[in-house]
DNA sequence: ACGCGCTGTGAAAATTTCGTCAAGCTGCGC
DNA sequence: GCGCAGCTTGACGAAATTTTCACAGCGCGT
């Protein structure tokens, strides 16, 4: 488990990370808001403790940009010396998960980081669905009309950016850059996905949800529309 | 959803069970410590909302009697005007869920009470079970079917975090960030010890729990799913 | 109808990933 | 220093996946 604290007291810091560390977590740190928000984006955590006041940019602040510049739903736990009411309202409101007045205990803190981790990691179920098919983002399991098939990585990451953009029409090159990213392979093997795709999720069954679209590239949707 | 709201001042009283109940709660209430206990054994709640200073018996008391004499584990929010540490401690360690401090807004305990709710009716303590497993996170006790397993502590940390996202898929590189962080071996090691966890937790047994899934990561689930 | 380019199909070749094992390394208690 | 438990590393065959290629068929503009 991952953890990001942003706190610029050094004393506080080095005390919060010994005691998380000891508890088996993997502690990362930043001392002020622009390098905490840089870390919490472009790194992946399971848990963000923020303080309040932080020199350059405020927890408030960082928190609001992470969830809706960044779209980053990591859970936060915001620490705050002030206990006035509108505080601690305030925190909630931007999309902080839990708050802690200062001072507080470590086990205190790490009680509540388990609390906020149990929840998150159970709540968390992420699904596609088109038509009689499915498709479980945490599981990576996909069924259609309740059958299970068994699908590559490449088939995986193809189905769910066909999934997630249904009905629309999702041209070659895009395709191929949500495959490979810049390098892309020599020959044109997104025909060869395609077709193995096809094999999987629409040649056992009665209707076909990919449709090719000449010249342009493919489309995932139900034969109705 | 029941909840009990014991407290003794008639005011906060009744603003919290119009509240409660204009969120569509069905809400009873005590006024003193002896009552609210009563109630709360001889019925049924999802929740009790419950005053640190009460008439008669006080709320750590009264908390203390509910877990250990009566062993419900009703999850419990506690009400106390004192800021003080030790007595936010001495809640969370009598067995109350969540606290909230004096003055508080109304919005704040439902957001309260909404999250204690989602947290108790998902998950356990400090243990993990799928299956037939189960790890109990206090004692670093591994046991399958009654059988204990010795681990190490690499093992331990591998099992938890695949039993925490049961029974999602965790990708290879989030499990090597989980054991190492970002000073990652330099060969491939994860795969030594996924072997070795095998050789403990499934090969002694009918069934395997720890499926890989190639060119991602690996998965601890039941086979029924 | 014709031809060119785009697409479907199938299978072999190339590559990556996986399971397994054994040897070597490190830190620690004795 | 010795032995031990735990961790890392490298090697190998096996399995799965991805790429490549050749060819047939189709769409579409002329």
């Amino acid at each position: 488990m991952r953890i990001l604290v942003i706190e610029d007291n050094r004393d506080i810091l080095a005390n919060v990370m010994d005691y998380l560390q000891l508890k088996g977590y993997t502690v990362d740190c930043a001392q002020d808001g622009v390098s905490g928000l840089h870390l919490a984006v472009s790194d992946h955590y399971d848990l963000i403790v923020l303080d309040i006041m932080l020199p350059g940019m405020d927890g408030y602040q960082l928190c609001q940009r992470l969830r809706e510049d960044a779209g980053r739903d990591t859970p936060i736990i915001m620490l705050t010396a002030r206990d006035a009411l509108d505080d601690r309202l305030k925190g909630l409101k931007v999309g902080a998960d839990d708050y802690l007045l200062k001072p507080f205990a470590l086990s205190e803190l790490v009680a509540r980081i388990e609390a906020i981790l149990r929840r998150s990691s159970g709540g968390g179920r992420h699904r596609l669905e088109v038509g009689d098919l499915s498709y479980d983002l945490d599981t990576l399991q996909v069924s259609r009309a309740g059958k299970l098939l068994k699908l590559n990585p490449i088939g995986l990451k193809l189905l769910e950016v066909l999934m997630r953009k249904s009905p629309a029409v999702i041209r070659r090159n895009v395709l191929e850059e949500a495959l490979w990213g810049d390098e892309l392979p020599d020959s044109d093997s997104l025909r060869s996905h395609i077709h193995q795709l096809r094999q999987i999720v629409d040649k056992p069954f009665e209707t076909s949800l990919i449709h090719t679209v000449h010249g342009v590239g493919y489309s995932l949707a139900e034969p109705a529309q």
